[in-house]
Order: C-alpha cells, then sequence, then structure tokens
RNA sequence: GGAGGAGUGGCAGAGUGGUCGAAUGCAUCGGUCUUGAAAACCGACGUGGGGGUAAAACUCCACCGUGGGUUCGAAUCCCACCUCCUCCGCCA
C-alpha cells in the first residue's frame, strides 16, 4: 500500500517507478479520486459540525424546558439528515474507491534496483563455488538410482493429483534432515527466533503481505474461507499486524519451517518433471521486523543467512539482485539465491530475500514507536527463504550424485542422518 | 455442533441516551528532590482523516470488536456478523 502523500506530493516520481517495473501510470487516476474524496468529506464534515452544534442546543432547549424552541430546532436538523447521509455515502465511497485502487499497486523499487523486463536483466552480485566436473553424464534429481524408489510421483499423482511426490526411506529422511539443518542453524548461529505458525488464515492476512486482493488465483482458499499460506511470510510478518511496538524491541528476527501450498496457476506445463516445482512443499523462511533506517542494512544480514546454508552445505550457487521487471509485488529490493543443478545444467532460485520497506506495514498497520518523540511510524518488514526445503534437497542429490547412482551426503548433514556418508544405488542411507 | 458470558486507549479497568475521546490505576516520557538510584511529588501522554502552515500553531471530523439501524443526539438502545472465554458434546 502506497503512502497517499507521497502520490500527491511527487506524482511523476511515483508513475516513473510503476514504469521502471513495466507497469502503466496511474497517479492521475489515483490523484483524481483522491480530489474527489476529499472534496466529498470536507462537504460531509462541515454539515456534521453543523448538525453536531446543533444537536447540543437542543439538548440544551430540553434542560431548559423550552419545549417550542426544542421541536424548532429539532424540525430543522431532521431536514438536513437527509443530505448528509447522502454526502457521507458519497465519501465513504471515494474512499473505498481509492483505496481499492491503491491495493492493487505493486511497490516501487529502490534507486539501485537494475531496470529490466525479465529475468535475464537480473544482475548476478555473488557467485560462490565451483561446479563439479562430472565424469559421466549427471542425471537430474529423480533419474539418479539410488533416489528414484524414494521419490513416488505416480502414486502421489493417484491420491493428489499432478505435482505432487511420495518420499520414502533415505530420501524422505534426508528431506527431514535438511528441514531441521536449516532451522537449527538459523536459530542457532543466527540468531533468529524459532516460531511454529498457522498454515490456514484469514484473508486479511494474506491482505497484509500482498497475496490479496490480486494473486487470489496462486492460492488455495478452503471452504470455511481461509486460505493455505504460500509461505510462512503471511504469517511471521503479520506477527506484528494491528500492533505498535516499542522501537528498542526491534528488530524481530523470526524463522519458521512450515508446509506451504501454491496452485502454481500461470505455470502450466513448466517444470513438470521432478520436484522442483510443487503445490505442497516445505520451506524455512526467514522474517525481520525493523524501524525504517535499519532495513537496508537487514537485507543484507538476511542475504547471508540464506546464503550460509548454501555454503554449509557446499552447494556452487550465485545471487542475483532482481531487476524492476522480474522482482515480487511488495518488494523493494530482492536477491534470489540461484543453486547450480548439474542435472538440468542451469542455476535455479533457491531463495528470495526481499525488503518491502513499509509497504506491507501499511496494509496491515504495523507500527513501532520512538523512544525519544513518542511519534508512531510504520515499520519496515523483510522476508527470505532460508531455505526451499524441497529444491535445496534437488540440490545436493544432483551436485552429490555419483557415477555408480548413489549420493554422497554433505558433511553437514551427517549428524542428522545418523551420520551416514551417503545414499546407495539401491537407495539406502550407508 | 449445543448453551452461556464478554469485547472500551500500550495494558488493566470505570462509564447504560446529551459538552465522553472517554474517570482511575499501571506503563511510558519530561521535571523537582538526591552524590547516584529508588521512593515521593509536579507535569505530559491515543489513532486516523479533512482544512490550514514553509513547518508548526490552530481548527474540524471520525474512531469504545465490525457493519447496519433507531434518535435532533449513541460507548450507552435495536439487528446482523466477527472474535475471544466458560461449560457440554465430538475428537488428533
Amino acid at each position: 500500500m502506497h503512502d497517499i502523500r507521497f502520490i500527491r506530493q511527487f506524482p511523476e516520481a511515483f508513475d516513473d517507478a510503476l514504469k521502471r517495473r513495466g507497469d502503466s501510470p496511474v497517479a492521475e487516476r489515483i490523484l483524481e479520486l483522491d480530489r474527489r474524496r476529499r472534496r466529498r468529506i470536507a462537504r460531509a464534515e462541515k454539515l456534521r459540525a453543523e448538525q453536531k452544534a446543533a444537536s447540543r442546543k437542543i439538548g440544551r432547549a430540553k434542560a431548559e424546558g423550552d419545549m417550542a424552541k426544542f421541536d424548532v430546532l429539532r424540525r430543522k436538523v431532521s431536514e438536513a439528515r437527509e443530505t448528509m447521509t447522502v454526502l457521507d455515502r458519497e465519501a465513504s465511497e471515494a474512499d473505498d474507491a481509492l483505496r481499492q485502487l491503491l491495493l492493487t499497486i505493486p511497490n516501487r523499487a529502490f534507486k539501485d534496483v537494475p531496470d529490466g523486463s525479465s529475468e535475464d536483466d537480473n544482475l548476478v552480485v555473488r557467485t560462490w563455488g565451483e561446479p563439479r566436473e562430472f565424469s559421466f553424464e549427471p542425471r537430474e534429481h529423480f533419474e539418479i538410482p539410488g533416489v528414484a524408489s524414494g521419490m513416488d510421483f505416480k502414486t502421489a499423482a493417484r491420491m493428489s493429483g499432478s505435482r505432487f511426490v511420495l518420499m520414502s526411506g533415505a530420501v524422505a529422511r534426508l528431506h527431514r534432515a535438511l528441514g531441521q539443518f536449516m532451522i537449527d542453524t538459523q536459530t542457532r548461529e543466527n540468531g533468529l527466533l524459532e516460531m511454529w505458525t498457522p498454515v490456514l488464515v484469514r484473508g486479511n492476512a494474506m491482505r497484509g503481505t500482498g497475496q490479496l486482493p490480486k494473486f487470489a488465483e496462486d492460492s488455495y482458499r478452503t471452504e470455511g474461507g481461509q486460505w493455505l499460506i504460500p509461505t510462512a511470510e503471511v504469517t511471521l510478518t503479520n506477527i506484528a499486524g494491528d500492533t505498535i511496538v516499542d522501537e528498542h524491541c526491534l528488530p524481530w528476527r523470526f524463522c519458521a519451517h512450515t508446509q506451504c501450498f501454491r496452485s502454481e496457476a500461470g505455470a502450466a506445463g513448466k517444470d513438470t518433471a521432478g520436484m522442483l516445482r510443487q503445490h505442497q512443499f516445505e520451506k524455512v523462511e526467514m522474517v525481520s521486523v525493523t524501524a525504517p533506517e535499519a532495513s537496508i542494512e537487514e537485507l543484507e544480514r538476511m542475504r547471508g543467512c540464506a546464503e550460509g546454508i548454501l555454503e554449509a552445505l557446499g552447494l556452487p550457487y550465485r545471487t542475483v539482485v532482481l531487476c524492476t521487471g522480474d522482482m515480487g509485488f511488495g518488494a523493494r529490493k530482492t536477491y534470489d539465491l540461484e543453486v547450480w543443478l548439474p542435472g538440468q545444467g542451469k542455476h535455479r532460485e533457491i531463495s528470495s530475500v526481499s525488503n518491502c520497506g513499509d509497504f506491507q506495514a501499511r496494509r496491515m498497520n504495523a507500527r513501532l514507536r520512538r523512544r525519544a518523540s513518542r511519534a508512531v511510524e510504520f515499520v519496515h518488514t523483510l522476508n527470505g527463504s532460508g531455505l526451499a526445503v524441497g529444491r535445496t534437497l534437488i540440490a545436493v542429490l544432483e551436485n552429490g550424485q555419483r557415477q555408480d547412482g548413489g549420493v554422497d551426503i554433505p558433511k553437514a548433514l551427517e549428524p542428522y542422518v545418523d551420520g551416514a556418508t551417503s545414499i546407495s544405488a539401491s537407495g539406502e542411507l550407508a
């Protein structure tokens, strides 16, 4: 949600920001709605003030027992009432219209975000690790002999449909180990507070983080009207919603390991093989809530928390800054971490770390109170994957695969799999 | 699912038709006192919006769970909804 005062003051800058993202200008439309809204409010309030004053007089007349005066005044106010009802309604309609429009406009990118229209314009800012030299043709994760038996898409499809998986044995175990390893690392080494959150939320929470109203078709809704979260960003960020927190309590740094649900509408035919793109997956999510002046630095810290997992697992990756056209709805700046997948011979997104500025905070009314001035202002919110568990499993399997069909397990994971160092070609931990 | 109770400022908690944005307490902030701190005392202290201003000052409007309604006038009366709590039922 945008600050209407900013748009009033800098309509050109506002439209320029939209243009950078490839969207058409709306400032003129917004300002017209705003003018209409303000005109209605001014008129309605003036009338209300008069009516209020008259009411007080009526009260006084009655108290003094002057019934003649009482009746005259009362009739007069009665007549004005109808006009006021109309003006009131028009004012609130104008207000709603403006609000609805503002809710569908994406955030403005920071100045240091590269302009561009697609992922081709993203900027690589860091590369870590060397893709391994294979003495054989590396396979995609689901083709690796030691993995195939533990990753069953057919059975999952029979009960749930496409884009679901049934994992078993060593693969299931390794997947669980990854989630545990990630959340342990984020809490022990990076000092984030572990949270356990609902995965079903009200529409209001989805609106707060920006999934609604515009992207309803991307998420699942229950019959009762609740939504399955597409990411724990929704629940973790909404912790700050509708609160005023003392500034010295910030930053808040949360993480949670949850199931995530996405309809993947519009991704038909994309990444259909393997478990890269599933309707249900696990993710360890990080969320920070900071004072406005601290969010830029916090983004770098959070990015480091995500990168640290890949490095601990020895997975080669690169970090890119998303260009304006590739950024998500609520972000002012986003880093994507792309892990090297030898089976595909490509880098694929495994984490996305964003600074949303006050965009989400405005939507959910998340504020802080300054210690010295007692002033209240909106907090800044950030979120990032730390990391997507399913995709990390893919990366571990593809990068660790051996010619014999087995997979070497990263050292950091050994404590989480009873000291096993590999999965054999027959799919056993060894 | 059934029955009952309740939702008021950062928190607790008064207030049942007329200057109520709302007593009081706690918390917070400023000050006095003190070597310092505590205590005590004095003072300040809601949010959002409109007008106004260079910015203030100032001024108006709204907000007592949400949305409607009654009334000249609603925190207070009526209706619907939401949420929470208690008891019963069911249940991982």
